[in-house]
DNA sequence: GCAGAATAGTTTGACTTCTAACTATTTGCT
DNA sequence: AGCAAATAGTTAGAAGTCAAACTATTCTGC
């Protein structure tokens, strides 16, 4: 039997016990855990997007203009609904511009807004992409309780970031 | 009053609910969930160590040397210990070379390997700039028990993602 | 002793992120 | 009507991520 690979997040709170900083372990294996998850989720959602020439930031602007009434929708709007600076919107939409995937067109109404439109090739994509995605969250390795509650968890750490109001359960 | 701001994240579930996707909804929100809160923790936290001249790659590096018995280790054991790729530890370590914080050697006893050390001035940095994140980890928006179980559910993900062995709890 | 396998780290390139600064357009106030 | 403020999006640059391929060195087995 091979030797137990330390758990690194275990060993770094021990470390930080260990210098005297107990009071901060706890926060500070919140920060490396969420981090190390984010890299796994990323890397594993990744793998399932790469035969469709997608990554996930760029999957959920398809899925994004999918949901929306006319698959169209303003630069400004994609970036705020998915939380993403303007420069990483206007980043992304050239690549799926490149890709032919969307397109851009200034609005009539406001000269300032360029709206980005899912192209019929797009639409196809983010649809095949969506059932092998949706094939992965269901079985992301947790159970709908444990998830509830974490995602409410992380709900409050949103809240207290000021990054959402207060409010009901996300699921 | 201001109109409320809808969460995004609970826009997003709904959107999956209504799809005829609401078993993949759980999943999908634990995901998007962890994205946004990494982000957040990583600008709160960028914003700390700006100052210091550091992002928190490169403290966490400086973090690690900083406890090595010679405050000096393999690059391949800080890619190992914080489960980062090889290149990014060595981009990340061309940046604290060049700001003097570190130090890269070439083994004497193994001519594969390269030392990276911390200087003085890269201790004193990391000495400083860890009072500093301390301070944010002990206030970071959570009671020591709801971290706990978020630390604990988020270690159950990373075992069943074969990161980690199964094993006691990380706090 | 040597060749092939394995290991260590780097390089190249693509991608995504954000900051800061910019251009272009619209809005609101006087 | 005109100007300043605000808004929208882009550009430039820096940083960090990883995949793939590379160079250099050590280890292993014959």
């Amino acid at each position: 039997m091979s030797k137990a690979r330390p758990d690194p997040i275990a060993v770094a709170v021990d470390n930080w016990r260990q210098a005297g900083w107990g009071s901060a372990a706890a926060g500070m294996a919140l920060v490396t855990s969420v981090m190390r998850v984010q890299q796994l989720l990323v890397t594993q959602i990744d793998e399932r997007l790469r035969p469709y020439g997608l990554s996930f930031a760029r999957f959920e602007i398809l899925r994004l203009l999918a949901f929306s009434r006319h698959a169209a929708l303003p630069m400004g709007t994609v970036g705020r609904r998915l939380q993403v600076h303007p420069a990483s919107v206007t980043s992304a939409v050239d690549r799926l511009e490149r890709d032919e995937l969307v397109l851009r067109t200034r609005s009539v109404n406001d000269g300032r807004r360029v709206m980005v439109a899912l192209t019929p090739v797009g639409r196809s994509l983010v649809e095949r992409a969506t059932v092998d995605l949706n094939s992965y969250f269901e079985s992301i390795g947790m159970s709908d309780e444990q998830i509830e509650g974490v995602v409410e968890a992380l709900r409050d750490l949103r809240h207290s970031a000021g990054d959402i109001d207060a409010g009901e359960s996300v699921l």
